[in-house]
DNA sequence: ATAAAAATTTAGTTTTGTCTAAAATTTTAT
DNA sequence: ATAAAATTTTAGACAAAACTAAATTTTTAT
């Protein structure tokens, strides 16, 4: 079975709605693939006929195993080129998203798995997330960015981005170490700034630039 | 400016044919795209007020320099991964034409000067074909068809004329390959076969047909 | 509990690229 | 020169994927 771009993107970003676990709604997706829900409505009906989705008007949705093994192809060939987009024609990591999601639809299964070994095998792609194998699995990724953790949800500081002086100094500053445990409290899209809060201290604010070399485990 | 997958398609097919020196009609176009005669002609209307073409109805047409040099950048861009996926990622030279097919259509244009980089700007790819440069501009290798070749004078082959997966498992079969040198041992008029030597093989016979396709740089 | 709001779906169009069948034009062969 | 053949184009339809506007269903808030 093969898939156009179209419904693969849906796909797509149907499992990645599913996996910040949210409760995915039409609407939602209609703003993640910048079309209209109604647009929406129709696609659902045609993946559930092609048994990629389950789903009951006005009910919601859910992939379908067989819909979830094709995310996940889509997930691994997007993740592998861009690896090889960053470690093989140098590109910087912010540069790659959208070629890898032109590259993604190329369908040959060969030229995967080739691309595959020619890699050696890469786990995580440029962006620190997981690259399925052939078969679908990956490896649970230890380290999440300070960005990407979820509101008032714990987790412990276990690496930073960098060794400058000018880092440790404000981390210094912010009380802020590897093993620290904190939680995002309130995210401001103004400037992308995060209040964060440390037990037994008050809150206080950090900025994007900051959250960025900011990996923590979740607890 | 940018085109479709379809647009893309016919103006390289157009390009194709324009090179064989043939008179293109809109039959010998549809035949190339397995398409219908009533489709390309609704698409050369479409590529006419794009100004890719040069079109009056029943009188023929021919791209215009802005859909030569389109056509010469599709060109590029399969000629560059077909180079990729056979000196990178070691797909036996007759694999590689079908997933360049896909290859080719992906937009980012400096997705493909890095990968020219990458592959130190090679000039031919795997069939011998050349690969234009950013200008469109590509060397232009002096080569004879086998049927012109003398007897018994070397010629090293350079170029096969199609990329048929029939005629590529043919070629294999008789292990002939860019790079391999032979000669004209003997031509027989009862139907233009011809005899061919190989270095270290037993002579072999190959039809006319099959010399047609065959282009080779004389030593 | 029910009215208002939000989310979702339906109905009817649009665009792109294709098709078939028929008509128009050009080419070929007598 | 003209009839037959071949080629090309038009006309009208269709499928995929999107849209707008209106209707329906579910959720939320009083």
């Amino acid at each position: 079975m093969s898939f156009s771009v179209s419904e693969e993107n849906y796909i797509k970003s149907i499992y990645h709605l599913q996996q910040q676990g949210e409760v995915v709604g039409t609407n939602d997706l209609a703003g993640l693939l910048q079309t209209k829900p109604a647009s929406v409505t129709d696609m659902l009906k045609k993946l559930k006929a092609k048994n990629l989705l389950l789903y009951e008007r006005y009910q919601g949705f859910t992939l379908s195993n067989e819909g979830a093994r094709v995310a996940l192809n889509i997930v691994r060939k997007h993740r592998l080129w861009e690896y090889f987009l960053v470690h093989e024609l140098k590109f910087g990591w912010d540069e790659v998203h959208a070629i890898a999601e032109e590259l993604e639809h190329v369908s040959s299964k060969l030229l995967i798995e080739k691309l595959d070994k020619y890699l050696s095998y890469p786990k995580f792609d440029p962006h620190g997330d997981p690259i399925p194998d052939v078969n679908g699995k990956m490896e649970v990724r230890k380290q999440i960015n300070l960005n990407e953790l979820k509101l008032n949800s714990n987790a412990e500081v276990s690496a930073v981005g960098s060794q400058s002086t000018e880092l440790l100094e404000l981390l210094k500053h912010k009380n802020i170490g590897i093993g620290t445990v904190l939680k995002v409290v309130r995210k401001f899209s103004f400037d992308n700034s995060l209040e964060i809060k440390v037990k037994d201290f008050p809150s206080f604010s950090i900025s994007q630039q900051l959250a960025q070399t900011l990996f923590l485990k979740p607890l």
